[in-house]
DNA sequence: AAAAAAC
């Protein structure tokens, strides 16, 4: 039903709008100057399922889609051979034009078709086989599907029906789906990955041989790894010399489990404690001795936030597992420009053409060691300018060490920066290719959800830096057409996200794919000790830095509470996004932020969604459509929550609270950027409370919990209704 | 438990 509304409703206006917005600025800087050629004849839309052209198109349509049908594969099989043809011609201009001829007709069709693009929402989850399948039901069955939506039952039941689903479900070992389903074969992994979770150090070990241990260790596996490990370490030089390096860390290890264990569980923490403290200071003293830790107190050292009793402190210590960090004194460093810090002349103007015409202070912190080839770990809190702390030392190192070479055709990228989106990978392209192109280097993103050919093609010219998201690099990395082993730099941002489950275990590969003992940069507002399953293999004696005084409490942020009735949650959530500023709106679930983003639309709010159900396509586009300032209102889930940058987001809701306090402060951090003020809001229910209230003492974040009811004054001021009412 | 990340 809400579909038959949408198209009449607000959806009309959305759909219009992207046909001017064809291409996204990102996009377009890197590989598409020549290229805005528009679609040719025989245009296709893949991502709609009423139309389907040429077999031309179909072919690009298996791009995008499933790779699994026997058809597809024929087509693109036969589109692969001629994209191996182009590179001949220009890399450039074929696969960008073949991309934009997919897209543009799409969207003229979806225009057209409104019911069309509420179905893609539907179909979402099971998008590559939904599109096989469209022709055949599309007519009855769509209204069925919505409710799916809704009512995931009712999918599985369906699933359980067809059996061309069950072949799906070979087919998409991530989906949803397959969690109904999983009893059935996966009776025996379950458990165990349960395990792997708890053990995650394991897993690492698990990669040698897998199939052998996933099924059979779990349990005895986080007793073994130390017998492991040293074994390992053998066939690790840079490990082993690491571990004989590093008392402290050879601590750390014995004390992960333990640690793994506290995440999962949380209880566990308070036997934790008792363990930690010593811990720590085991660990301290240790590091101090190093000369580069001698320098700094042991307290200033963890934490450069002012924590006044010691029991405050070591409960810090404790929640945080905060790093080592050496405290830079704002004051003192930000005397100095981007010249003195080492960095050349065009890079300079190239970084006042971006706005930063002196450093942050955490730039400030870690150009030096950057340059000087120094391992660095840096947190600075959301907005302070990560990006150019490691983006500018990096461009310096790397035409430092080709200075006086010549830039061969097809060389080999020599500096690598990885980010767990596709999203900031491109964001962070933007900047750090501004400073590359400066001094003659170029850069190239690697990353999923589009077709690989350009991005080959880019590799085959030959680039210096490659930005990009793990799948992807993992993919062309073993199919050959990335070969990372002269990378000399690596930026991890992110760092502490790019430790967790999903994201472990490729970039280690990733990371084992770079040149031996080559420079390794973590950067993160919430780096934690949780990086240490990548610290203790590939940093050696890490620079360890945060912003003195700049922790995300000091920062322009001001953070409110409001504890409503869970039953007036939507009709308060689109009270408070009906307003004149920028608006980021966080769902727990792609189908909850799909859900919102429908919802305000219809009731006259522009808004789009952007989450991990959407192609590529449509999430460049969305968040272009926020960035621009076309929509005010975007509803996102978590893949928005981390380093995205959008100029003027006043105002920040979270209409599921967060579980997790980094959570919260990537999330919160979305606005109150770079110095400007911002509001985040966050809709608890009474219930919520409490957890809430450890929430925010983790993330070490004053806001007051204010009860608000449908109508209340409260709601219209923090939307600022008013005041935008009597400016217009 | 969800989300992200390859095809």
């Amino acid at each position: 039903m809400p579909k038959n509304k949408k198209p009449a409703g607000g959806r009309p206006a959305k759909n219009f709008e992207p046909r001017y917005a064809a291409q996204t600025s990102f996009q377009d800087r890197k590989r598409r100057p020549g290229t805005e050629g528009p679609a040719k004849p025989g245009s296709k839309s893949p991502s709609h399922r009423g139309y389907r052209p040429e077999a031309e198109s179909t072919g690009d349509k298996g791009r995008w889609n499933a790779s699994d049908r026997a058809g597809r594969t024929e087509a693109r099989n036969i589109r692969t051979s001629a994209r191996d043809d182009r590179p001949a011609r220009s890399f450039e201009d074929r696969p960008a034009r073949s991309f934009d001829r997919t897209e543009r007709p799409a969207r003229s069709f979806d225009r057209t078709d409104r019911p069309a693009r509420s179905f893609d929402r539907t179909d979402r989850p099971a998008r590559s086989f939904d599109r096989d399948e469209r022709p055949r039901r599309d007519a009855g069955e769509r209204p069925a599907r919505s409710f799916d939506r809704t009512d995931r039952p009712a999918r599985s039941f369906d699933r359980t029906d067809r059996p061309a689903r069950s072949f799906d479900r070979t087919d998409r070992p991530a989906r949803s789906f397959d969690r109904d389903e999983r009893p059935r074969r996966d009776a025996g992994e379950r458990p165990a990955r349960s395990f792997d979770r708890t053990d995650r150090p394991a897993r690492s070990f698990d990669r040698t041989d897998r199939p052998a241990r996933s099924f059979d260790e779990r349990p005895a596996r986080s007793f073994e790894r130390r017998d492991d490990r040293p074994a390992r370490n053998d066939d690790r030089p840079a490990r082993s010399f690491d571990r004989t390096d590093r008392p402290a860390r050879s601590f750390d290890r014995t004390d992960r489990p333990a640690r793994s264990f506290d995440r999962t569980d949380r209880p566990a923490r308070s036997f934790d404690r008792d363990d930690r403290p010593a811990r720590s200071f085991d660990d301290r003293p240790r590091r101090d001795d190093r000369p580069r830790r001698t320098e700094t107190p042991n307290r200033s050292d963890w934490n450069a936030t002012p924590k006044r009793s010691a029991e405050h402190d070591q409960r810090v210590d404790v929640v945080h597992e905060r790093l080592q960090a050496q405290a830079v004194d704002a004051a003192t460093e930000t005397g100095a420009g981007f010249a003195e810090l080492g960095l050349g002349d065009n890079l300079v103007r190239a970084l006042a053409s971006l706005g930063a015409a002196s450093p942050f202070p955490i730039q400030a912190a870690t150009v030096k060691p950057i340059l000087d080839g120094r391992d660095v770990l840096a947190r600075g809190r959301t907005g302070s300018g990560k990006t150019i702390a490691f983006g500018a030392p990096l461009v310096e190192r790397i035409l430092r060490a080709q200075a006086g070479q010549r830039r061969e055709f097809g060389r080999s990228p020599k500096a690598l920066i990885l980010a767990p989106t596709r999203e900031l990978a491109l964001q962070i392209d933007g900047t750090v290719q501004v400073l590359a192109r400066s001094v003659g280097l170029f850069t190239t993103q690697i990353y999923g959800g589009v077709p690989q050919a350009r991005q080959v093609g880019a590799l085959k010219k030959g680039v210096d830096i490659v930005i990009g998201t793990p799948g992807r690099i993992e993919d062309l990395l073993n199919q050959g057409k990335l070969d990372l082993s002269q990378v000399q730099v690596t930026v991890l941002d992110e760092g502490d996200h790019m430790c967790e489950l999903g994201f472990l275990e490729p970039v280690q590969r990733i990371l084992r794919a770079t040149a031996d003992g080559s420079q390794k940069l973590l950067f993160s507002a919430t780096l934690d000790r949780e990086v240490a399953a990548l610290v203790d293999e590939f940093l050696v004696e890490p620079a360890v830095y945060e912003v003195a005084g700049e922790d995300q409490d000091s920062g322009t942020i001001e953070h409110r509470v409001l504890v409503i009735d869970h039953r007036d949650k939507a009709e308060i959530l689109g009270s408070l996004v009906d307003r004149a500023g920028k608006t980021l709106v966080f769902a727990r679930t792609r189908a909850y932020a799909e859900m919102l983003a429908e919802q305000f639309d219809d009731a006259g709010v522009a808004a789009v969604a952007l989450h991990g159900d959407l192609n590529q396509q449509k999430r460049t586009r969305n968040l272009e459509k926020l960035t621009s300032g076309r929509v005010n209102v975007l509803v996102a889930t978590d893949v928005a929550a981390r380093g995205i940058h959008v100029d003027d987001i006043d105002l920040v809701i979270q209409a599921d609270a967060p579980d997790e306090y980094k959570t919260y402060l990537h999330r919160s951090g979305r606005t109150g950027r770079a110095g400007r003020t911002g509001t985040v809001v966050t809709l608890i229910t009474r219930q919520r409370q409490r957890r809430m209230t450890e929430l925010l003492d983790r993330a070490e974040i004053q806001a007051p919990f204010e009860p608000a009811q449908l109508g209340d004054d409260l709601i219209e001021e923090i939307s600022g209704r008013q005041l935008a009412n009597v400016t217009a």
